[in-house]
Formats: structure tokens, C-alpha cells, sequence
DNA sequence: CGGGGCCTTGAGGCAATTCAAATTATGTGG
DNA sequence: CCACATAATTTGAATTGCCTCAAGGCCCCG
């Protein structure tokens, strides 16, 4: 951002530092080599599988644009959502260090996604010791946000749940420059459902009544936001467990 | 183990090199470093809290003996346990990489800690990598570990939750060499409910009810297992999400 | 204009909660 | 070793939040 803003802003990496640099400081030279970091591109549909349980990869996945899922399984085929990735947010880091997928990722409308190398990330770290922290970082931000996940769940009703769910999806949103006051959510209630801990029928009766609430909107299977503010008080939202240095004001 | 077994076993810092292990391979020379490292023992009563929501350290923890909880608050103060470690566990690596502290630490019984600062650690790590990529799997099975838990609270029923959450413990215990196959837990059923997001009341009729399938006993304050095969089959309990190289037969 | 997702609504049921109180353990000091 | 205080477990009765099952409507897309 300070030395080349030009260079910097039209690079499809750039959400990726961004995202780094939310949790950690980057020196420009550790941006500079982030950015020339190879990858390839992968340009991929709504609702086709990125990585499933079990499965073992050489490269990690970046998300450029576009919008993924993490989920797991129980044995009897109930799904549980455990995350949602924004465009910037790393999608596999871990199996840097873990060999096996424990679980499924998904896109969740077209999205493109950048491949690097396990090696040339491994190469990166040695070289780049602040890089490595970075990647750390983003991993245990992550792990806090699983934590914050299983609360919700555990813990809070279904309009709470619901709405912490939509809170921190519009904070990380945000923190990425990604929309602005009039936030659409390209998620079906099914997957709010699976990500609360939910049915979708249940979703859409909460919805309902915080509609009537004057809380959000949800005309042609976006939701829209009537009033954030509030939306994150019912929801019991604090950004603290976020790690992230963006301030959200209003 | 290989090199010096005696020095090895009789060494405090023992459990934690078998942790690490469980998950990465560790030479002999790293498995020494390990345990050449300075570090100060600490005593805890029951119920001690280790460390606050918000706090900022230079050491890390690691549990020598005894129990600790993880948790986090609710605004209105409601309870949710996010993780149950056990001797050998490191309790907040994360805090070499991040500064502040999202949750709550407290010891369930008595414990022994060991301190270890963050500088002897970062030094260990840029010394030998293997040591550093070995704490980065602790930390990632951790979040493995969350995320099964999310699910755990969010897609399941009263008695498999709690099947679950005492399959993992067994399991884990059981990895780290802790009890055979008597285990007792120090668990009151407050501390149940809050690990699966259920209340006391619940708990103790849902631990009644599989007293009554002959699945476990409840004498004296502890829960003592009568068939763990079949608690794990109701908790829909499987390891790999672990990701433990120990095998645990029957 | 027809079909398949997705949303919506209703009725009924049940798992888990709430509130309250009794009982049983656990621990402490005399 | 007993008496007392406190914590933990247990039980009951009533309630409710959320689920299940089922059907109907909407809307996008081919």
C-alpha cells in the first residue's frame, strides 16, 4: 500500500495481504514477496467442492472472489457449517503442517481461487520470518473464531445466533473493504440453518420476526440490513475475539 | 525415548514431548531441546484461574498434572467451555503469535504448570524447525478439536453430545497414557453442561438414562465408564479429527 | 410455461429448559 | 469424629423453544 499503491491494489493477491495484515504487520518487503509468489488460478461454480475429508494437497487455496464453506458430517448425514470464507481469507492453510483434510470445503456462489504451492509457501516462510507469523496468525484467528462458533451455538437462541452469525460476517466484510452500508448475503437459509445449529424452517421464522423486528430485510433471497447496530446487540456481538486491527465504527 | 528412556520418563516436561509426538515426528536431538528448556513450575488449587480474558503474557503454559478448562462468557454471563486439557497439553501456545487473550483458563483440581517464557520458546523454534512445526500441529489439532465441538453442540442430541465429549477425553487420555480403562473424571455436571451447551438439570437425566443402557456409572462424584465401545457408537465419536498417530484398540 | 429450488405457513410433538425443592455428598473446624 | 455449612446431585411439574412433518406458494431459469 505505501510503496507501489497501483501495483498493489490491481494484484489479485492484494485481498490476501490484506487479510494478513488485519492480525500482523507487514513490512513492504514482505509484501513485495507475497505478491510475487506463483499461483495459479482457479475459476470454479456455485456449490462445487474444493477439498473434501480425507483428502491431502501439495497447494494451499486462497480465495480471491466469491464465497466458500467449511462443514462437517455427523454420521447420520446432519451438516454442520463451521465457516464461511471471504475473498482474502486463506481457505487451507493448515495442511501446510496437517497432512489429511478433516473437513469439506465448498463454494458458495462462483468464485476464483488462488493455488500456491506448498514449496514456494514453505520457501516464503523460511525466508520471511514476519510471513510465517502472519500465516500463524490467520490460522489462530481463525481457531478464536471456531471457539466464538461454538458458544454461539452452545449458548444463545436462535434470534441471537442468527444474528451474531450475520454480525460477524458483515465485521470481516467490512475489514476487507468488501460492500458497504447495504450488505447482500448470497446464503440460502438452509446454510444459515446449518451454520446456527438450526432448521431451515426455524431460520425462516426467526427471520420473519426479526423483519417484523425492523432489523434486516430479506427481499430476493439477499439479506439486507436495516439496522446493523442493533442487529450485532441482539446477536451479543463483539469483534474482540476478530483479533483485527480494522476499527468499525457506526 | 529412544536415546536415554530413564532421563526421559522421569522428566516433568515428559508428557508434553508425548503430546507434541502425536501428532509429528520429533528426532532425538529436538525431543532433548525440548526438555533442556528452562522453564518454572507452578502449583494451582482447584478452580484457579490461569488466565484472564483480555491478559497479555510471556510464557507459555503447559499442564504437567491435573485438569484445566478453557471457556468463554456470554454478555449475560452464560457459560460455554471450549476445552478440557489434559497433562502434556500446552495450554496457550497461541499466545507466542497473538498478544491478547480471548478466553478464560481455570484449573478443574488441582494442577502443576510449567512456565516456559516466549523467548526461550521462539529461540527453540528458529533453532529447530521441527520443534516449531510440531507446535504448529498442536495448535491446529486443537482447532480440529473446536470445530468437532461446534458440531458436537450444534447437530446433536442431549446423549450423544455427552457420549462425545467422554469418548474425546478417553481417547486423548488414553493417547497421553493417563488411567486404563477405569477412568474417572472430576467433572461436576455443571461442567458437562456447560462443554455441551446443555443445562445441569439435562445433564443429570440424560446421565441417569444411560446409567439405566448400562453405559456408564456415576458413583462418587466421578463417571466411571462400563462399556466404551458402545458410548462411543452413541456419540457418533470418530478420532480422526484427532489426528493421533495412537491407535487405541478394543 | 413448466419445473425445481427455495421460501413460507400451519399444526402437533418433543427435547430440553425453567423454577423450585429435597436429598445426598463433601469438606471444615471444633 | 461429629456437626455444620456448602456444594453437588436428584426429582418433579410446568413451560417453551425448536423440531418434524406436510403442504402450498413464489420465483427464477430453461
Amino acid at each position: 500500500m505505501q510503496s507501489d499503491p497501483k501495483h498493489f491494489d490491481d494484484h489479485p493477491l492484494a485481498p490476501f495481504v490484506q487479510r494478513l495484515r488485519l492480525h500482523c504487520s507487514l513490512g513492504d518487503a514482505d509484501v513485495r514477496e507475497i505478491l510475487d509468489l506463483p499461483f495459479k488460478k482457479l475459476n470454479r461454480n456455485q456449490y462445487s467442492h474444493l477439498l473434501r475429508d480425507g483428502d491431502s494437497t501439495h497447494h494451499c487455496m486462497v480465495l480471491l472472489s466469491g464465497l466458500v464453506e467449511r462443514y462437517r458430517l455427523t454420521s447420520h448425514g446432519e451438516r454442520q457449517i463451521l465457516a464461511i470464507y471471504i475473498p482474502g481469507d486463506p481457505l487451507d492453510l493448515e495442511h501446510l503442517f496437517i497432512p489429511l483434510a478433516d473437513d469439506w470445503l465448498q463454494t458458495l456462489r462462483r468464485s476464483e481461487i488462488a493455488l500456491i504451492e506448498h514449496d514456494a509457501l514453505r520457501a516464503l516462510n523460511f525466508r520471511r520470518p514476519a510471513i510465517a507469523t502472519a500465516l500463524i496468525c490467520s490460522l489462530l484467528v481463525d481457531a478464536s473464531i471456531f471457539r466464538e462458533w461454538t458458544i454461539n451455538v452452545g449458548r444463545r437462541n436462535a434470534k441471537a445466533r442468527i444474528a451474531h452469525f450475520l454480525s460477524e460476517l458483515i465485521f470481516r466484510m467490512r475489514a476487507q473493504g468488501i460492500n458497504g452500508k447495504d450488505i447482500i448475503l448470497p446464503l440460502t437459509q438452509y446454510h444459515i440453518a446449518d451454520a446456527t445449529g438450526l432448521t431451515a424452517v426455524h431460520v425462516n421464522r426467526t427471520l420473519k420476526a426479526m423483519q417484523s423486528d425492523n432489523l434486516l430485510s430479506t427481499k430476493g433471497g439477499a439479506i439486507r440490513s436495516i439496522d446493523w447496530v442493533r442487529i450485532r446487540e441482539v446477536g451479543d456481538f463483539n469483534s474482540r475475539y476478530l483479533h483485527s486491527n480494522h476499527e468499525d465504527d457506526e
